[in-house]
DNA sequence: CTTGATTTCATACATTTGTTTGAATTACAA
DNA sequence: TTGTAATTCAAACAAATGTATGAAATCAAG
């Protein structure tokens, strides 16, 4: 569906006339090590993921990082520019059919369905690959590294759509609201790929956190009561509700 | 109110013949790194924090560490101990009141004020060190290095007694709901506590998160609806409510 | 003061880190 | 084939890491 095999183009810059040159040749190596990087970024922290560790599991030389890349910092970069550039192509896809099939007014439903979709089913896939792509960038958007810091700020615009074609889907909500419901909209999703093991074991196994589409009707149904629920719009207060049950 | 100066008593196993020796002096040392470590560690992770960082900003000298504590690991680990162990105290303590005001049985609301409550006053709060703290402990959950891995495990049993608590409050309830619910909680939680910035960002400032109270109501308010809002208990279909934007 | 244990300190240690180098190898066009 | 650029590779690099050492300094009691 998506190119998540890494297998573009090169693009080296050189010293040959023409500034930059495309071929194929070694895209294979290229593509290992992106693999191999992000399959242990998906479980451990940049720090704690050497070189070697990566070269090993890719199968190539210690050199090869630094040759296609340049150093360990740009190799992140690049992937999770890659992974994020992916994802969000997928998010924005989802809304825009969305918005057309509702005419241009997606119900909140659907706005945050287009939300939660593809990360919950990038993590949730049989794709191991893919999986691991959902685990290693939510845990990457948080690493203090400062390539990933700059990268994470632009995503800003990003989900700054999505908040806009909330406020127009709810126009009588205060847009503080909107903005704490995206909050915990992200929240919800976060926790679900990074610690859906902890969900497991703390509930004995009882919660199935395979049934993808299940899942993702939770936090969707969950999300859409916090941005459109009887709490009181505009100030919360729960002075009244406080012994409440 | 707590003991959050670490101006404990050192416990140091000696050869001296009563097997352990309490004494005060130098406790200052040792409450400096815990303190420097703890504030370090709350912004970057654990990797990228080095020793020299933390006996730098605590003014000791490099093999204090090692002497006070016996490696960096352990450091980590007897400062999430110390941590984990005063917040779940504050967190029971609030459980247990509002058992005893309900007469044993808390309404849902004052379960969840009681696990919310505490991380997000302690991150929120004017001290800085407390503020740390919450920040410390939720980036520390998160790490993959092996003492945490174990700590972490044992704190279950201490989310076990909310999840129980909660099925009593809530016995017509599917215990896999319950789950869910407890799980989001959580996800709202950890996401104001480490991301509460990208959140005041995104709404151009718009959002406070500076108001206790109101965060802790807000989270509170779509804990209880998750838990006993308006989704069909058992089997979460969505089928019927598409289209209700 | 003297004694003995406790704590600090500067320094050194062995590893591990990311990165670089230059030769060897491969790929591909002329 | 020959020649040139691209890629791989083993080896080495300097820097940084956590830890250990042994001598000083500090402290508490006799």
């Amino acid at each position: 569906m998506f190119d998540f095999c890494f297998a573009g183009r090169n693009k080296i810059a050189t010293f040959t006339p023409s500034s930059t040159v495309d071929f194929m040749a070694s895209d294979q190596t290229r593509a290992a090590i992106l693999t191999a990087a992000e399959t242990l970024w998906a479980e451990r922290s940049f720090g704690e993921v050497t070189m070697r560790d990566i070269v090993s599991a890719a199968g190539v030389n210690l050199a090869a990082v630094n040759y296609h890349f340049g150093s360990k910092d740009e190799l992140l970069a690049e992937l999770f520019v890659s992974r994020t550039t992916v994802l969000n192509r997928e998010r924005f896809a989802e809304l825009k059919a969305a918005e057309e099939a509702g005419a241009g007014q997606p119900s909140v439903e659907a706005i945050l369905r287009a939300l939660v979709g593809p990360p919950l089913r990038w993590c949730l896939s049989p794709d191991e690959q893919r999986s691991a792509a959902a685990r290693f960038m939510t845990r990457a958007s948080v690493e203090t590294v400062p390539p990933i810091k700059k990268i994470v700020d632009r995503e800003f615009r990003h989900l700054q759509r999505f908040a806009t074609a909330l406020c127009k889907a709810l126009p009588d909500r205060e847009q503080v609201d909107i903005y704490w419901g995206l909050h915990f909209t992200l929240a919800m999703i976060r926790q679900t790929v990074t610690d859906s093991e902890r969900l497991r074991k703390l509930s004995g196994g009882l919660c199935d956190t395979s049934d993808t589409d299940a899942i993702i009707n939770r936090i969707v149904s969950v999300a859409t009561d916090a941005l459109m629920g009887n709490v009181v719009p505009t100030r919360v207060r729960m002075a009244g509700k406080r012994k409440a049950g």
